[in-house]
DNA sequence: CAGTATCCTGTCCGATACTG
DNA sequence: CAGTATCGGACAGGATACTG
C-alpha cells in the first residue's frame, strides 16, 4: 500500500494520508508530541510489537516527520525527534482529539488542552487566520488552487454552490 | 483490526482512529463534504472496488458518521448523508488539507479554502475559541481531563512542564 | 537498551463477475 | 444504478526469540 494511487492524487488530503495513513503512525506522532523520544518509551506506552515500531518509525523518518538524532556514541543510541514538518502536524492531532472528546467519550474527557495562564480548558476551533471566522462558516468554500489539474477543477470549480456543497 | 486495543484506549485520538483509521474512510468523508452522496458517485470518483466501498460505507454508517437515506422506493435507492457527527469531522479534513498543501505539493496547491465574500484564500489555524490564540502557543498544554484514569493522569499530569512537553 | 530476525494471521484492498 | 459474491495478493500487525 506504500505507493497506492488513490482516485485523485492531487488532493492534499490524499497526499497527507500517504504519510500518516497507517494506524500506528498517528499514535506515534501523538506520543512524540507528548515528549516521548526513545524507542523503548514508544514501545512501552503503545504496546506495539518492536518490529512494527521499527517499520513505522522508519516510515515517519523517511517521510520527514521525525528525525533520528544520535545522543550517545558508546553505545550508539538514537532518539526520534519531531521535525518542523512533524510539528506542523499538530492541528490534525488536536482536531482528532477534539472530535473524539466530543463524540466518543461517554465517561467524559480524558485529555484536554488547557490555557496555563488561566487554567481554563481551551476549545479548539479551525478559523481563518485573517478574519478569525470559523471555517465551518458557509462563506468558506473549497476551490481549485493555482496548481489544480483539469480533474480537480471539474470536481471543485465546475459547479455552482449547491446546498450540499458545504456543511 | 476492528476492535484492536491500542496502548491507551482512553485517548480520544485513539478512539477517533477506531472510526476513521482505514485509508478509504477519510477519503469517503472528504467526498461527502464535497457533495457526493450516491454509491456510484463515490465509486467513480475514488476508483475504489465496489465491495470495499460497501464495507467502508457500512462502517461509517455504523460509526454514526453517515446515514443511509432512501430517496426512492421504486426502485429502492439510498444515498449517504453526513450526520452531525460526520459534519463535526470537518476540522480534521481541513487540518489534513492544510498540512498536505504546506508540505507535499511541490507544484503548488491544488485545493484551497476561499472566503467567498472577498475571494481571498483562507489560512486555516487552530485556535482557542475564547482567547483566539493559536493552540500552538506554548501557553497551551495537554492535561488530564475530568474522566482521566490513573494511567492517563500519569502520562499527562505527572510531570512538570519540561522542554519537550509541548512543541 | 535498541533494536533485528522469523513466522504467522487477519484483513485491507483490487479485480472480476454477477444480480434485482 | 446499487450493490453482492468470490478470489487472490500484499502487507499491517502480533508473538516470540535473539543480539550488540
Amino acid at each position: 500500500m506504500k505507493h497506492k494511487s488513490f482516485g485523485n492524487m492531487q488532493c492534499p488530503i490524499a497526499r497527507s494520508l500517504e504519510r500518516v495513513g497507517e494506524w500506528w503512525s498517528i499514535l506515534i506522532l501523538r506520543d512524540a508530541f507528548n515528549g516521548l523520544k526513545r524507542f523503548d518509551e514508544f514501545q512501552t506506552n503503545l504496546g506495539i510489537a518492536p518490529a512494527m515500531l521499527t517499520r513505522r518509525l522508519k516510515a515517519l523518518v523517511d517521510a520527514g516527520l521525525l528525525e533520528k538524532h544520535r545522543y550517545s556514541e558508546h553505545p550508539p543510541r538514537d532518539e526520534y525527534l519531531l521535525t518542523p514538518r512533524g510539528r506542523d502536524f499538530q492541528p490534525v492531532l488536536i482536531a482528532l482529539m477534539a472530535w473524539g472528546n466530543a463524540h466518543f467519550t461517554p465517561e467524559g474527557k480524558s485529555v484536554i488542552v488547557v490555557d496555563t495562564r488561566t487554567g481554563r480548558e481551551a476549545e479548539p476551533v479551525m478559523v481563518d487566520r485573517a478574519s478569525g471566522l470559523p471555517l465551518s462558516d458557509p462563506v468558506f468554500r473549497k476551490m481549485p488552487g493555482p496548481a489544480a489539474d483539469e480533474r480537480t477543477r471539474r470536481r471543485h470549480g465546475g459547479r455552482p454552490a449547491t446546498r450540499e456543497q458545504r456543511q
